[in-house]
RNA sequence: CGGAGUAUAGCGCAGUCUGGUAGCGCACCUGUUUUGGGUACAGGUGGUCGGGGGUUCGAAUCCCUCUACUCCGACCA
């Protein structure tokens, strides 16, 4: 390709609105112009590197013995009102109706979908293990778009969805999935991590999500960098505390605390650090005849939602009860509650249980308590694990402290169990000639959201650098001057007929531009090998060369040119 | 969905308070210049000032209304 054919949509300017690296340099590269609100177009540039994605995919998926079908974005509303999904979609799922007045949705994933057209095509137990999978658009009606192709509304998702006669079997396709994500986002050239996974309503015995990792990721990962456990912050235990709480070495002592409420406020004014100091949350109780609980915290962790919600008592999903609510119950604000004679019950993570000597609220405005100690005080109540883990926790696996990461969630597997196949009655015969209920898998990687986090990852202050296995070309060659010198035009186009014959993917940069702005480009669009042919390098016989990832450019014998260049792009590609 | 904000040339913005000839930078076109990191000069194209309604001799500017977009929050494979 020359850029004289090519689109080259590259700004100066970012646009206002997009707040991430990715989003900005995906619009200043020229791989995507916003349509309307989550919507983009891709250009040709954005397209090469969105095809990338997908071949490696349908690659992997292949070699893993899935079999690609493809099904419609639209799809008959009848089908989520059987499976119950109707409703627990809501606004997200886009609804319109057609011409006969048929209710009809964008389909935000296609669970329903492949299990009709399962029930219709699978009759026997042999036919199992089968793993179907698509590369298509979704559609979410998200209340918020935003970040680009990070969470758009139309985006497109590689599904695959797996049905087995027993548990056993899933978890071996389970397995294979694992593993065929690993190897794609190896090839990809993404650093990334499988974590453990919340299970979230659906339930089942095991989810993992594969991030990628970056700063600007919106998810958490605990990470023990010595045995590779990785687990979503919502899941990760906060292991019970080894050491034993001390003795109490002071006495309970009520003390004025006046307009101190948030952790921050009594520590500076008691002089004492985040960890003396418990919280307590109040949340919406599980049982009508315990609507209110206690949460006991200490002061420099925080409360995690999903863990809460999991405890019996605890009311899914998981709502703190309002000040009114609060000033009800207690007769005080939320900032000077804490466990001492409160009338409900009380929940306390077991990192708090440990404290001695500790500040709380004194259940009155204005009071806290000071030197108070569990069983001493009060009765040590029941404990639960509540918090999120933070940097320095011990492992769960035990071999060291956590790490806490940002990731983008680019992947997610699941074993479903047979929530779809018992809604649609999706059965085959089993060996006894008895109609027996499938058990699902469903595996999912967001194609679009791929581009972006390779973005995230992969840039500098001048633009993207691509991995070579995503690269919308491998190859640039910039010549300088060429319009003005046919040596130098000759030696271009020449190597560029060689790189293509190679079946290279090369971009000739034949614009009649300043070099600066050539090299500008280039290295926005984040081509990862680069060329520079010039009158003076051919009075010396040198080609010039440059990685995007590395500072300096090298110089090579015009002679041994071909064979350098095979070499590292073979390097690139590994 | 709650809160806040924005809408003026393809992009980024000023002008709005205090009504009176629609501007700047980038991009684009012409020409000259320059040629190893977004060059310089000169000239030029491009606008229903988001839509509708109102006030006024006169509205980008004041009022009403609608729409779209963005940010924060809640939510989320």
């Amino acid at each position: 390709m020359k850029t004289s054919n090519l689109l080259l949509a590259t700004t100066r300017e970012t646009p206002s609105d997009a707040v991430v690296i990715s989003h900005q340099l995906m619009i200043r590269a020229g791989m995507i112009r916003p349509l309307a609100g989550g919507l983009y177009n891709w250009l040709p540039l954005g397209l090469r590197v969105l095809r990338k994605v997908e071949a490696i995919v349908r690659q992997e998926m292949n070699r893993s013995g899935a079999q690609e079908v493809l099904m419609p974005l639209v799809q008959p509303l009848e089908l989520w009102q059987e499976s119950g999904r109707d409703q627990d979609m809501g606004q997200e799922m886009l609804r319109f109706t057609d011409r006969h007045d048929r209710p009809f949705v964008l389909g935000p994933t296609h669970e329903e979908i492949i299990t009709d057209l399962v029930r219709r095509e699978i009759r026997s137990y042999k036919q199992l293990p089968i793993n179907f999978y698509q590369i298509q658009t979704k559609f979410r009606d998200e209340r918020r778009p935003r970040f680009g192709v990070m969470r758009s509304r139309e985006f497109i998702m590689k599904d695959a969805y797996s049905f087995h006669l027993s548990r056993e079997s899933l978890q071996e396709t389970y397995e294979v999935m694992h593993q065929t994500y690993s190897q794609i986002f190896n090839r990809m050239g993404l650093n990334f991590r499988a974590v453990q996974a919340d299970t979230g309503a659906i339930g089942g015995d095991g989810s993992h999500e594969f991030h990628v990792l970056a700063d600007s990721g919106e998810d958490d990962i605990a990470i023990c960098q010595n045995s590779g456990y990785a687990a979503n912050v919502e899941l990760a235990e906060a292991i019970a505390p080894s050491q034993s709480r001390s003795a109490p070495g002071q006495n309970l002592e009520k003390i004025a605390t006046p307009k101190q409420h948030t952790i921050e406020e009594v520590s500076a004014f008691l002089q004492q650090p985040y960890q003396k100091i418990l919280k307590t949350l109040l949340v919406k109780g599980a049982d009508p005849a315990q609507p209110i609980i206690a949460l006991v915290l200490r002061g420099d962790h925080e409360l995690n939602e999903i863990k809460a919600e999991k405890h019996p008592l605890i009311a899914a999903p998981l709502t703190l009860v309002n000040e009114n609510e609060i000033f009800a119950a207690i007769g005080c604000n939320a900032g000077s509650i804490g466990p001492v004679g409160l009338p409900i019950p009380i929940i306390c993570d077991r990192a708090a249980a440990v404290c001695a000597d500790f500040v709380c609220g004194a259940n009155q405005d204005g009071f806290h308590l000071q030197g108070v100690n569990w069983e001493r005080d009060l009765p040590l109540p029941s404990t639960f694990d509540l918090r999120k883990v933070v940097a320095g926790d011990p492992s769960p696996c035990g071999q060291g402290p956590l790490s806490i990461f940002k990731g983008i969630e680019v992947g997610h597997i699941f074993q479903l169990g047979n929530k779809y196949s018992t809604a649609l009655n999706a059965t085959v015969q089993n060996e006894n000639s008895r109609a027996q209920v499938l058990e699902m898998g469903c595996y999912g990687i967001g194609v679009t959201r791929v581009v972006a986090a390779a973005i995230e990852q992969n840039h500098d202050e001048r633009g993207i650098i691509w991995p070579d296995a995503l690269a919308p070309f491998q190859v640039c060659i910039v010549p300088m001057q060429m319009h003005k010198s046919p040596r130098v035009a000759e030696a271009a186009q020449t190597l560029y007929q060689a790189l293509l014959a190679q079946g290279v993917e090369v971009l000739l940069d034949d614009r009649s531009e300043r070099p600066g702005v050539m090299f500008s480009d280039m290295d926005l669009i984040g081509i990862p090998h680069r060329i520079v042919i010039s009158e003076r390098g051919l009075d010396n016989g040198l080609v010039e060369y440059k990685y995007r990832r590395e500072p300096q450019a090298e110089e090579i014998p015009h002679a041994d040119f071909m064979a350098f260049l095979t070499q590292r792009l073979s390097e690139g590609a590994r």
